[in-house]
DNA sequence: CAGTGAGCGAGCTTCCGCTTGACTT
């Protein structure tokens, strides 16, 4: 018989304790929750709010495992995390595994350590109902809201799409942004800045480089200014010291770490989520889902005696950091090294780089401040009022920035670090202007999000979990209702006007404004869906409905509400709205827009989300003629698409003619424009236009790919069918079993000659990477 | 990387959180 079983939640976590605990422990895993509603049905009693939990197919095995073990167990200890799910974690556990309640030792421990630990073990307690009661009423709410709302988009929207708490205000964020972005109009201003040469005590000159402390509205304004500096002086009026200090950003949290890894090492939100779990598994890292900035005495002073030993005492400062963003649940630290004494690990490249970064930023966030000196001088004008004003930044110590410097997201706007010193001056000193130079400026409009920069907005209105943070941008991205991807600037003309001399030169030059790339685009779907639920359901669209309802589970979990009778009154205001909006006369109207009518027949066309996405229609279902349907192409929207961009769409397909007797159609495929013949497929060139495209050329181009064709087989092996060495776009590559294998450069030349061998090798061989 | 190319009448689809594999690419 076994003496003890602690179960906890992760299988890296059990090997651990499992190692402090000693062999009278045996601990296990249950790999998060063993139980949950049923996965194809509501599976709660709407009268009662009764939860129907099953444990899940992919679970059988591990809880018959946990039961017998649990069986042959004189104690068991319940160790999952110390928040809502982790009680309910245990919960679910006790019920499955039918342990008696009573009886039941349950333990948390807030940090893995040995003497952590032991002392828990001394301190069991009892479920906490209400804790667990709180868990539920999540559940449950969640669940009511996705499998009521979602099959109200099915029949009034599209098939097959979703709705929920989380990802629905995630698309409105991102919808919202889009039109805050096409409704801005940039106001366009001046900016002066001005260079003046000031004499080094060795004879030598400097350059100091300020701005003008006013920024003008008109060019007007400009000239008349810099006319009034040909003949002014420049007189140092002021010179104002001022020691400043900078702080550390705290430890890494899952939301943290996702912006920073986006920013710093452009890996993508769920990228870093995988390269941590392997740095965790390894027993590199702390857990990498958190939303605590706690680090444990452990770490503190580990990093104590490294940063000593690295840098000197001076650089070393042990700070305790405290959690305060919503909703956060605080059941583990905040990501950090195991050990900081591993300044790099063994691993992949990515796995490397994500360490260096939580390396760095958990030692920065127990060093000393930054000392810095700000230098401000202003500069006075003889003949106008306006000032210039020149700043200078020294580092008197650099502190924690020796190892780490926190990005932010509009960094790349041109506001370069001004760190920069100053030439020493006095006051009332006469500085030689050089040049004074007059910039057009635009006012920035809002930016569109990233996977990252939504992430922390989310955390922000504390809406979803560390452990969702990567799902729920998978999930809006998989439902098609955001698209990553690019958004073309616009040329654009500014002026500068220079002073050099008495002369004023005037010339205009272009850039690229609103580049964006990587960025989150609402696509006509997420649109039309954002605004149907905004219209019929604001409550739970409602930026701070998750804050509203996290104060009822908290109110449930002090034990001071009944979990069942909060249900009971979101759902009674919550299900008379999803019966209104499913019995509404209108189906699959939602977002349709009709644009005119069909100049030939009078037909109306309209566009509208089709069983497919976006289409445009000309003519109804019930008329005499059957409607024309075409798709929306990728470059359009259903909000802008003009009345002749619609019609264009019908222009093809067309047929330009007979070829051998066979048609020879122009169509519009996934891939573009091509040329169809005798059910064989050519892709139109970018400089042909489809629309006037002629037989003639559509015959030649045919005829190129015929002979391509012939071209692209190489040689064939009669001992193995399966390979064949082809000829491709980039030259000869060996085709094996459905998969294509590159071919050395040396080999190119003498493809036509290779043996069954040499291919055989090429492929082994890069089949062991 | 290496070729691709539709129509709008199968029944099904869906939530949020907690945790990792066992599958391919």
């Amino acid at each position: 018989m076994q003496k003890n079983l602690v179960i906890v939640e992760s299988p890296a976590k059990a090997k651990t304790i499992e190692k402090f605990l000693g062999k009278d422990y045996k601990v296990m895993s249950s790999y998060g929750h063993i139980r949950d509603l049923k996965k194809k049905e509501l599976s709660i009693d709407t009268d009662t709010f009764t939860p129907d939990y099953e444990i899940p197919e992919e679970k059988k095995k591990l809880v018959t495992e946990l039961k017998n073990s649990a069986k042959n167990s004189e104690k068991v200890w319940l160790a999952s995390d110390e928040d809502r799910e982790g009680e309910a974690i245990s919960w679910h556990l006790c019920e499955v595994l039918g342990l008696d309640e009573e009886k039941t030792n349950r333990i948390v421990f807030h940090e893995i350590t040995k003497p952590a630990i032991l002392e828990a073990i001394k301190h069991p307690r009892h479920l906490d109902m209400n804790l667990v009661n709180a868990q539920q009423a999540r559940r449950v709410l969640d669940r009511l809201v996705g499998f009521r709302l979602s099959p109200v988009l099915w029949r009034k929207v599209k098939p097959a799409l979703s709705a929920g708490r989380v990802q629905s205000v995630a698309v409105r964020l991102i919808v919202e942004r889009e039109r805050e972005i096409q409704a801005f109009k940039s106001e366009t201003y001046y900016r002066v800045t001005a260079v003046f040469a000031v004499p080094n005590e060795d004879g030598t000159m400097s350059e100091v480089k300020a701005e003008l402390d006013k920024r003008f509205a008109t060019h007007d304004e400009v000239l008349a200014f810099l006319d009034k500096c040909k003949g002014s002086t420049f007189t140092v009026a002021g010179i104002v010291k001022k020691p400043m200090k900078r702080t550390p950003a705290p430890p890494f949290t899952t939301s943290t770490l996702q912006q920073e890894a986006a920013r710093k090492l452009g890996f993508t939100v769920s990228q870093t989520m995988m390269v941590a779990q392997h740095l965790y598994e390894n027993g590199r890292i702390t857990y990498m889902r958190t939303d605590s900035v706690n680090l444990s005495s452990l770490c503190i002073n580990s990093s104590k005696a490294e940063i000593t030993s690295l840098w000197g005492e001076e650089y070393s400062k042990p700070r305790q950091y405290h959690t305060h963003s919503k909703g956060a649940q605080e059941a583990h630290e905040a990501i950090r090294p195991t050990y900081m004494d591993a300044t790099s690990i063994d691993g992949t490249q990515q796995e490397k780089r994500l360490y260096d970064l939580i390396w760095k930023r958990t030692a920065a966030s127990q060093m000393a401040d930054a000392q810095i000196e700000k230098t401000t001088v202003t500069i006075r004008l003889s003949d106008a009022d306006e000032q210039f004003v020149a700043n200078g930044e020294v580092v008197k110590f650099d502190g924690f920035l020796k190892v780490y410097r926190e990005s932010s997201d509009d960094e790349a706007d041109g506001q370069e670090d001004t760190s920069h010193t100053l030439p020493p001056m006095t006051e009332g000193e006469q500085l030689q202007r050089s040049e004074i130079t007059a910039t057009q400026r635009f006012s920035q409009g809002p930016v569109r999000y990233t996977e990252a920069s939504l992430v922390r907005k989310l955390e922000e209105l504390g809406i979803g979990r560390p452990s969702t943070y990567a799902p729920t941008i998978s999930t809006i991205q998989q439902r098609e209702y955001v698209q990553k991807g690019d958004k073309k600037g616009e040329e654009r003309l500014y002026t500068v006007d220079t002073l050099k001399g008495n002369a004023i030169t005037n010339r205009t030059k272009t850039e690229m404004a609103g580049n964006e790339k990587g960025k989150l685009l609402p696509t006509d779907i997420g649109i039309v869906v954002n605004d149907f639920l905004m219209k019929y359901f604001p409550a739970i669209m409602d930026y701070n409905f998750t804050a509203k309802v996290e104060q009822q589970f908290d109110t449930i979990a002090e034990g001071k509400a009944q979990w069942t009778a909060m249900l009971e009154n979101f759902y009674k205001k919550f299900e008379p709205t999803v019966e209104k909006t499913m019995n509404t006369r209108e189906e699959h109207k939602a977002g349709e827009r009709e644009l005119g009518t069909e100049p030939a027949t009078g037909r109306p066309v309209f566009v509208k989300i089709g069983r497919f996405g976006p289409v445009v229609q000309i003519g109804k279902a019930e008329d005499k003629d059957k409607p024309r349907f075409a798709q929306l192409p990728a470059d359009k929207s259903m909000e802008t698409i003009t009345l002749d961009e619609a019609l264009e769409l019908f222009r093809l397909p067309r047929t330009l003619g007979e070829y051998e007797g066979t048609p020879v159609v122009i169509g519009s495929g996934r891939f573009g424009p091509y040329v169809m013949h005798d059910k064989k497929y050519v892709s139109l060139p970018k400089t042909e236009n489809p629309l006037t495209v002629t037989l003639d050329t559509a015959i030649e181009l045919i005829r190129n790919k015929r002979q391509q064709e012939t071209q692209r087989h190489i040689k064939t092996f009669e001992d193995e069918p399966k390979l064949e060495v082809m000829n491709g776009r980039y030259g000869p590559y060996l085709a094996y079993d459905g998969k294509n294998y590159r071919l050395p450069k040396a080999m190119h030349d003498k493809a036509a000659e290779l043996t069954l061998e040499e291919c055989m090798n090429v492929i082994n061989n890069s089949k062991k990477k």
